[in-house]
RNA sequence: GGUACCUUGGCCGAGUGGCUAGGCACCGGUCUGCAAAACCGAUCACGGCGGUUCGAAUCCGCCAGGUACCUCCA
């Protein structure tokens, strides 16, 4: 079974052909770094870790772009006052630039404990703006665009005359005008759908360049279109990014870059869905953002305890990228449960001994899951299969079942390559190395329960064992001798 | 108002015409001094009504409920 890829174009899966195999050229749309990233934009950018990670396994050789925006941005839809993070500067009274500088740092930290690759090149929009400046006077000079003293618009109803500026979309130019609002007197725009690609900056404008239409900032949308034809070429590959950016954002990035390069800029648009609280998206603006420190600590009014990263990205993987996830309490014990029992099963697997023969059937799991990721990154299914595999491997592990060298080598394989290296799970067992003598106290403790057992003297035992248990301390008894985790 | 999408068992979540994903919870069992944990096993489903079909959770129509986009948001 060959890739196949759900194309927001074409709306159906669509067999995967890169333009230059084995290279791949994937632009995503990054994080606007004006505040915290909440778990719903961590959910974008794992979905295309994922995509990232499965495209590398296939062999391909993928130049992975992902922008950080750091200007432009503005407030509103009205092309005019401060972007966003001139706003949040003069909140904190600092610097635009401290401001992006510390929410991209806090991004990057927040994307490690994911542990999701970071991308090839990750271009900023301030890096940028000779290119972006360059995209505008071609527009302009293949007649999509207008001046009005010192703004530049993309007049869309012309480049709609002679393309489809609702191609992402799939729809109509008169459909799309009506649901606009009328334009008030003052408004500087020809047509209703027009948008800035230059806009003039005002002298209190903290961020602002020069350019051939006076002192202003780059548009929104016109820093993707010049950094991804910058680095992947005038059409590549994949576009990515949130649901969200579809209707505005990226339709008016073809547009752009249809209408500066004479091509469209990308094969493949895939847009990743949106993580819900209660049935409602997560954003900013509804208030309803969780940060991932609060998942983590289970300091959310909605949480009742804590949720490593690795249980995120579990629960996260549990789903299809396409389809909307519920976020709740519930749902991430559950998956909590899941990952622990899976990655439980996984270091098991590691201690199997083989036999000459192998009385179940493992040996098609790699075909199985392959088919899965191949069928648009489905990794729900991957998952369910690495449980059924989980099966087998405990009833081998309780000598119940067989398996043979060979098989036990590759569904070994099989385990690391796709709970690792594509979904980018990873065992988070204790790492904490200097608490030794804690860990000896207890350690005495239990061997101390131990002795007590053996002489059958079960007060001391089951004292020792609830009174653990009433700190936070989880006893297992094993054949030889216990365990324990906090 | 316009344009899409969604509705699966107690919960989460795959699946697009026949072969009942998976996880969690619940229940039964194994193990154990008793537990816990672990393991094994079983049960439970396709919003409502109608249509197409030998056969529909899956296709079509209508109805109900929900969400998103059309305005900044991954």
């Amino acid at each position: 079974m060959k890739l196949t890829i759900y194309n927001t174009l074409s709306r159906k899966k669509e067999e995967f052909v890169p333009l230059h195999a084995p290279n791949v050229g994937m632009y995503v749309c990054g994080p606007t770094v004006y505040s915290d990233v909440h778990l719903g934009n961590c959910r974008t950018f794992i979905s295309f870790d994922l995509i990232y990670r499965y495209l590398l396994y296939l062999g391909y050789k993928v130049r992975y772009v992902r922008n950080i925006t750091d200007a432009g941005h503005l407030e509103g839809d009205r092309d005019e006052g401060d972007d966003k993070f001139t706003k949040k500067a003069k909140l904190e009274q600092l610097e635009p630039m401290e401001i992006v500088h510390k929410y991209t740092i806090g991004f990057h930290e927040i994307l490690n404990i994911f542990n999701t690759l970071p991308p090839s090149i990750e271009p900023t929009a301030t890096g940028h703006i000779s290119e972006q400046i360059e995209i505008v006077k071609k527009i302009l000079d293949s007649g999509y665009a207008y001046e009005t003293s010192g703004t530049v618009y993309f007049d869309v109803e012309k480049y709609s005359k002679d393309f489809s500026y609702g191609i992402l979309t799939n729809r109509k130019l008169e459909d799309m005008l009506e649901g606009t609002r009328e334009l008030s007197g003052q408004d500087e725009k020809k047509g209703r759908l027009d948008f800035a690609l230059w806009i003039k900056a005002n002298p209190e404008t903290l961020m602002q360049w020069p350019s051939p239409w006076g002192a202003g900032f780059p548009g929104w949308h016109l820093e993707c279109s010049a950094m991804s034809s910058k680095y992947l070429g005038n059409t590549f590959d994949i576009h990515g990014g949130g649901m969200d950016l579809q209707a505005t954002h990226h339709t008016n990035e073809i547009a752009q870059s249809q209408a500066c390069h004479h091509v469209a800029p990308a094969n493949y648009w895939l847009h990743t869905n949106m993580l819900t609280v209660n049935g409602v998206r997560m954003s900013k603006s509804a208030g309803n953002g969780f940060l991932p420190k609060e998942l983590f600590t289970g300091s959310h009014p909605l949480l009742e305890k804590g949720y490593s990263p690795m249980t995120v990205r579990f629960f996260m993987a549990q789903s299809h990228y396409r389809s909307t996830l519920d976020f709740s309490n519930e749902a991430l014990l559950a998956s909590e449960k899941g990952f622990s029992r899976l990655m439980e099963g996984y270091g098991r697997l590691q201690k199997l001994t083989a036999s000459a023969t192998s009385s179940i059937e493992t040996a098609g799991l790699r075909a199985k899951c392959e088919d899965a990721m191949n069928d648009d990154f489905n990794s729900p299914i991957v998952i369910s299969h690495l449980f059924d595999a989980l099966r087998a491997i405990n009833l081998v592990h309780d000598e119940k079942e067989t398996i043979s060298v060979t098989d036990l080598t590759e569904l070994k394989l099989v385990f690391s390559t796709f709970i690792e290296d594509i979904l980018g799970l990873k065992s988070e067992a204790e790492t904490s190395n200097g608490n030794d003598a804690y860990k000896r106290a207890i350690d005495l403790l239990l061997n101390m329960r131990l002795e007590a057992k053996q002489n059958k003297d079960w007060a001391t035992s089951d004292k020792i064992r609830n009174e653990l248990t009433a700190l936070g301390f989880e006893i297992k008894d094993t054949k030889d001798g216990f365990e324990w985790k906090l």
